[in-house]
DNA sequence: ATTATCAGTTACTTTTTTGTGCCTACTTTC
DNA sequence: GAAAGTAGGCACAAAAAAGTAACTGATAAT
């Protein structure tokens, strides 16, 4: 049956951005080490399928977080890096990682996930 | 097969934790309205299911991120509520909310869920 | 001459997640 | 005396997400 559709929240756009397998570790990659190509980010973020990778760059692009330069070479060369956007995006994403160190230390922070889906980050 | 299970990240349970539908939602709920009771957050998230609920709930105490207390009393009466570590949280929350209001009042924030799950939230 | 590289795409399968409906057991209300 | 509210639990089915493998097309290297 259908899922359930509540009423829209205004964080809700930028939730379902960041969230999802893999995407913080995307950014975060693409953060720390500048602009890459599909080939590289694929190598920097182990374990990720070459689907997922596209599927998550193309979800990126689509919200202007990310930007893509293809040469029209042989073979094509792709580089995808962080727009100014996107970098706005990374300081929240550093707050947030602030609060969770600051969990992680205090050693209280247990999660054994009932029905959580799997993150897969960094 | 296996779900690939890449390096750990520091933020990787605080992200399973306010991912996921309807977390967020109910979280704000707890911290806009307080402490509540399992009916009363049921309709406080409109088209949420009793079994969401309870996962999430459970989760979210299991968690440390929110308390839980029960009267023995029939019919049974439970209240549920952010403990000091659930608002921690909201600061996050709120400071995520600000560039996402940012965003969505610069309009250009389009964002088309090519594989996205559901977020579901206010 | 076969193979590898690049950046994907497509189809197919499996796994995970979510919704639905039915049940509890007692009390208060219509 | 039947119905509704309380706080869920359980089993089943549907839907969504993610993995896998095979394919693209031209070139460069072995």
């Amino acid at each position: 049956m259908k899922r359930a559709t509540p009423p829209s929240c205004p964080m809700e756009a930028l939730l379902r951005l960041i969230t999802g397998p893999w995407t913080i570790y995307i950014l975060w990659v693409l953060s720390e080490q500048g602009p890459q190509r599909f080939g590289e980010l694929k190598r920097a973020v182990p374990g990720i399928s070459t689907r997922m990778l596209t599927e998550r760059l193309r979800m990126l692009q689509r919200a202007g977080v990310v930007w893509r330069k293809q040469a029209q070479t042989i073979p094509p060369a792709v580089t995808y890096g962080l727009t100014d956007r996107g970098k706005e995006l990374r300081s929240v994403l550093d707050s947030l990682g602030e609060v969770a160190q600051r969990w992680q230390a205090e050693g209280t922070f247990e999660l054994a996930p009932v029905s959580g889906r799997q993150l897969n980050g960094p």
